[in-house]
RNA sequence: UGGGGUGUAGCCAAGCGGUAAGGCAACGGACUUUGGAUCCGUCAUCCGGAGGUUCGAAUCCUCCCGCCCCAGCCA
C-alpha cells in the first residue's frame, strides 16, 4: 500500500462536506460497478482505488456490483476475471458482492410504480422512430403518439411485455418527462426493452431488460450508496437519475463525476481492447503489452505500483492523458527496493580471455541487491569464454560511449578488468563474431589495487555455464502519444506499433536462473526489470518479460544525437 | 448550433482574494563495481485571451476563444 497520505481532491472535499452536514448520518458508502463484458484495465484501477480508497478513508464501505443489464455482451468468465483483478489490486468487498440482475424484480416493481404515477408509458414506436422523433441538439423532439395511454393500459401492456406477448423491439417502456428538454436524455428515455436473450445469470427468466439509465441509479439507491462516483460522460445523465429517484421517492445517492484516465501510447476502451484480442493483434487480454490489469500483472507490475500510480495521477474533471513514464516510474521505484539483481545477456557477443587458463572456472561473489544488504550474495561462475552484450562494444566509438572498444579497458561486474586486444569478424558478413581480450588477475572481484579507473562496468555470463533463455522486450502498443489521434478516414488501429514485441531467443542468463518461479521479478543488471512469464516459462528454459527498462542516459544521448558532444 | 462540463510548465496536478505546492519528464552537478540507485541544483514574473472590480486577482464580474460529453432499445 502506498505510504503517502490519502490525497485530497474535489471528491473528498464533497464527501467531507456531506459528513460535516451529517448527510446520511455521516455514513459513506461507495461502489465499483463494472459491466462484466471485458477485462479490467488501468482506467478501472483508478476507479477502484478511488471508490475503495474513499470508503476506507472515511470508515465507510465499498460494494462490488456488476452492472449486468445487457445480456448480449456479458459473461460469467468476465465476472471471475474482474473479481480476481480487484482482489489482486488489494481490495476487499467482503460479503457485498452484488448484481444489478439480482434487482430485476425490484426494478420491475419500481417501473410499475412509475407507471401508476403517470410517469412512464409503453411506447409502440420502433427504435428508428424513437430516434427520429427525439429531435436534434438544436430542435426539440416530438411526443410519441402513445404518450397519453391510460395508467391501466400501460400497466396491462407492460405486464404483457414481460409475459412475452410481443416480439423483440416492438415496444419499450419510456419515462414521461419532456420531449422539449434541451438535454436529450430527458426526452422520454427508454427504460425497458424487449429482448429474448439468454442472460448469464438470470438465464431465460426475463424477456425484458432494464436499460443502464434505468437500472444504475436505482441499484445504487437499493444498496444505500451515499456517493455514486462515475466518469464525466455521465454528467449529462445526472438530471435524469435525479428525476427518476425523486419520482420514486427512494434513497437518493449523490452522483459525482470525475475524468476517466487515459494513458499515453495505449487505448483504454474495452471495445478496442476486445478488438485487439479478437483480431489476434495481441495474444490475449493478458498479453503483457495490454493496459489491462491482467496484462500488467503478467508484465510484472505489482499491485503496489498500480496503487501508487492511481494515487499520483490525482482526481479532477479535465480529460487528460497521463504519460506512460509515470506508470513506469512507479514500478521501477517499487521493484528497485526489493528485487534481486542478476546478470543476463540479451544479444550475446563471444569474448575469449586469451590469458585466462583454458580449463579453469572460478566462482565469484555477487551482491544480490545493493539497496538491501540482507538479501545476501551469490556466486557466479567465470571462465575463459564469456558472453557480453553486443551493444557494449563499438569498434569506432563516439565520444560519449564509455564501454568496450579496441584497446580499451572496462570492468566485468564482480569479476575482472578486461582489455580488448583483437576484434574477430566473420569474413563473409563482416559482422563481429568474437572479441579477444586480456584480463588483469589483480583486479579479481572488480577492484583495482592500483586505483586505476575504468569508465564502464559490463554485465556478462560464462559461456559454458550460462542458461539459454528467451526474453521478450516490449514497446508501447501505439506509436502516438494520443493513440486515438488518427487521420480522417483511417482506422483507429493505424497507430498500432508494429514493433511492440521483440522476442529474443538467443539470450544467455546466469545459472542461478535455471529454475525460476513463474511470475518472479528480477533485475537484469544494467538492462531493466524482468518477470518470469507465467504461461510460457519452463524449468531449464526460462522466459522473461521485460517489465520496464532501467533509466538509461546513454539511450537518451543516442536518441538526441548527442553522442559526440 | 441547444444543453452540460472544462482550460495552471512537455505530461499530470495543488491552489478556494494576500502575491504560483508536489510528482513525472528534461537538463546540469556530486557520488557510484549497474551510464542503475541515492543526493544536490535548474526548469511558470505567471495561470486560454481581453477588459473590469479591488490596496491586492490564477482565484470575483463581463465578453471572447479552445477542448470534452449528449441525438443506442450500449454501459
Amino acid at each position: 500500500m502506498s505510504q503517502t497520505e490519502p490525497k485530497r481532491h474535489f471528491v473528498s472535499d464533497i464527501i467531507e462536506e456531506d459528513i460535516r452536514n451529517n448527510k446520511n448520518q455521516g455514513r459513506v458508502q461507495t461502489r465499483f460497478p463494472p459491466e462484466p463484458n471485458g477485462y479490467l484495465h488501468i482506467g478501472h484501477a483508478k476507479s477502484i482505488c478511488l471508490n475503495f480508497g474513499l470508503a476506507a478513508q472515511y470508515r465507510g464501505l465499498c460494494n462490488l456490483r456488476f452492472d449486468d443489464t445487457n445480456p448480449e455482451t456479458e459473461e460469467a468468465a468476465y465476472v471471475e476475471s474482474i473479481k480476481e483483478d480487484v482482489r489482486w489490486l488489494g481490495f476487499d468487498w467482503e460479503d457485498r458482492e452484488f448484481y444489478a440482475s439480482d434487482y430485476f424484480e425490484k426494478l420491475y416493481e419500481f417501473a410499475v410504480d412509475l407507471i401508476k404515477k403517470g410517469k412512464a408509458y409503453v411506447c409502440d414506436l420502433s427504435a428508428d422512430e424513437v430516434s427520429e422523433q427525439r429531435g436534434t441538439l438544436t430542435q426539440p423532439g416530438r411526443e410519441s403518439p402513445f404518450r397519453m395511454r391510460s395508467v391501466e393500459e400501460n400497466l396491462d401492456l407492460f405486464q404483457r411485455m414481460r409475459a412475452g406477448e410481443f416480439p423483440d423491439g416492438s415496444r419499450t417502456l419510456r419515462a414521461r418527462i419532456d420531449m422539449f428538454n434541451p438535454n436529450l436524455l430527458m426526452r422520454d428515455p427508454v427504460l425497458y426493452r424487449i429482448r429474448r436473450a439468454h442472460h448469464y445469470r438470470t438465464a431465460d427468466e426475463w424477456l425484458i431488460y432494464p436499460t443502464y439509465d434505468w437500472a444504475h441509479g436505482q441499484s445504487d439507491s437499493i444498496e444505500g450508496i451515499t456517493h455514486s462516483i462515475c466518469t464525466l460522460e455521465f454528467e449529462v445523465h445526472r438530471p435524469l437519475y435525479d428525476w427518476l429517484l425523486d419520482q420514486l421517492g427512494i434513497h437518493h445517492p449523490r452522483q459525482i463525476e470525475f475524468a476517466r484516465l487515459s494513458v499515453s501510447h495505449t487505448v483504454l476502451s474495452k471495445r478496442k481492447l476486445l478488438e485487439l484480442v479478437k483480431e489476434g493483434r495481441v495474444s490475449g487480454w493478458d498479453d503483457p503489452r495490454m493496459p489491462t490489469i491482467s496484462g500488467l500483472r503478467r508484465r510484472g507490475y505489482t499491485p503496489a505500483a498500480i496503487r501508487t500510480f492511481c494515487d499520483l495521477i490525482g482526481v479532477a474533471k479535465v480529460n487528460s492523458i497521463v504519460d506512460m513514464a509515470l506508470l513506469e516510474d512507479c514500478i521501477r521505484e517499487d521493484l528497485n527496493k526489493r528485487v534481486s539483481r542478476v546478470m543476463g545477456v540479451l544479444r550475446p557477443l563471444r569474448v575469449v580471455i586469451i590469458n585466462y587458463p583454458e580449463d579453469k572456472t572460478e566462482e565469484l561473489e555477487a551482491v544480490n541487491n545493493p539497496e538491501d544488504a540482507s538479501m545476501g550474495t551469490r556466486n557466479v561462475p567465470f571462465s575463459r569464454v564469456l558472453y557480453i552484450e553486443r551493444e557494449d562494444f563499438m569498434e569506432d566509438p563516439p565520444k560519449k560511449f564509455f564501454r568496450l572498444a579496441p584497446g580499451r579497458e572496462v570492468r566485468l561486474r564482480y569479476a575482472y578488468f578486461i582489455k580488448c586486444v583483437e576484434v574477430i569478424k566473420d569474413p563473409r558478413s563482416g559482422e563481429i563474431s568474437e572479441l579477444r581480450c586480456t584480463y588483469d588477475p589483480a583486479t579479481r572481484g572488480g577492484d583495482s589495487p592500483d586505483r586505476r579507473k575504468v569508465k564502464a562496468t559490463l554485465h556478462w555470463v560464462s559461456a559454458a555455464q550460462a542458461v539459454p533463455a528467451e526474453v521478450r522486450l516490449y514497446d508501447t502498443l501505439f506509436t502516438k502519444r494520443d493513440a486515438g489521434e488518427v487521420e480522417e478516414g483511417s482506422d483507429w488501429k493505424a497507430n498500432l506499433n508494429p514493433g511492440s514485441l521483440e522476442a529474443l531467443t538467443e539470450c544467455r542468463v546466469e545459472p542461478s536462473l535455471i529454475d525460476v518461479h513463474p511470475g518472479s521479478p528480477w533485475q537484469f543488471e544494467r538492462l531493466g526489470y524482468f518477470c518470469v512469464d507465467t504461461k510460457d516459462s519452463k524449468s531449464g528454459h526460462p522466459v522473461f518479460n521485460r517489465t520496464v527498462t532501467l533509466h538509461d542516459p546513454w539511450a537518451n544521448i543516442r536518441k538526441a544525437g548527442r553522442e559526440n558532444e
